[in-house]
DNA sequence: TTGCAGTCTTTACAAGTGTAGAGTAAACTC
DNA sequence: GAGTTTACTCTACACTTGTAAAGACTGCAA
């Protein structure tokens, strides 16, 4: 089973998350869900789940005449791909310059960087180990 | 003057980072430059560098019958652009989660690791002082 | 002064993405 | 059982993206 590359655009970002909360869910629940945020109607919404599950991002299963719909990718197989093309197309795939840059930038939060250093802290504790 | 959510697409990534690497540079160069690795005529390159105008992206000056092009936005804000464009799409637009899932998944080597936690140290130094 | 080399302009087209209306079928309601 | 609701299917359409051919212009070389 080879690694692929699970690139998702925005609309598919909003509905799969729906998805991952709900599963098995219908479209009609998602679109209930969504409809405050993104005025979405009911076939557009459908459409989007229709050919998200062509693509292999979902599934369907009916249940009498009720699709079911799940999520065939994890959420971390999902951020894994969101990730990895961002550090591809902006850092030329290394995450050290990644790093560097948000560090270096202000992107990052004081409160960010003493998250992200106490992480690192006790990961390296749990690999010592 | 707004923070500009500068969303670029794949083609346009390879393209302004050789404008980057020349700039002011012509069509002509920039399409030599890649044609070994993507294979694009001077029709495309061309097309896609003045719908990069339009879209403010690059900005072009006209010397004699020579087209100049330039890029409009600086590397940094693309690669922040697209950071953040990972970040809010796969972890709701917080930093630190992401960073847990680096940590967490294996996405990053011991190496990227160790790099990091120096990152942090020299970071942390600085603002010390 | 005619043609060639280099560059630009115009136009096109297929695939993908966001968006949705209209029609249909099943099911619940009275 | 007829009407209303709910969900599904089919079709469409505009915009974006990747890709490029064909034609036009211009300045230098012979």
């Amino acid at each position: 089973m080879a690694i692929r590359n699970h690139e998702l655009t925005e609309a598919e970002w909003d509905i799969i998350q729906v998805v991952w909360e709900h599963e098995p869910c219908a479209a009609p629940t998602v679109q209930e869900e969504l409809v405050a945020r993104k005025k979405w109607t009911y076939s557009t919404v459908k459409t989007l789940m229709d050919r998200m599950v062509l693509k292999g991002l979902l599934t369907t299963e009916r249940i009498r005449n009720l699709m079911l719909y799940r999520s065939a990718i994890s959420q971390q197989d999902a951020q894994r791909g969101e990730l990895m093309k961002a550090v591809k197309r902006a850092f030329g795939g290394a995450f050290t310059p990644m790093m560097q840059f948000m560090l270096d930038s202000d992107t990052l939060s004081r409160k960010e960087l003493d998250d992200l250093e106490s992480l690192i802290r006790k990961k390296r504790r749990e690999n010592e180990v």
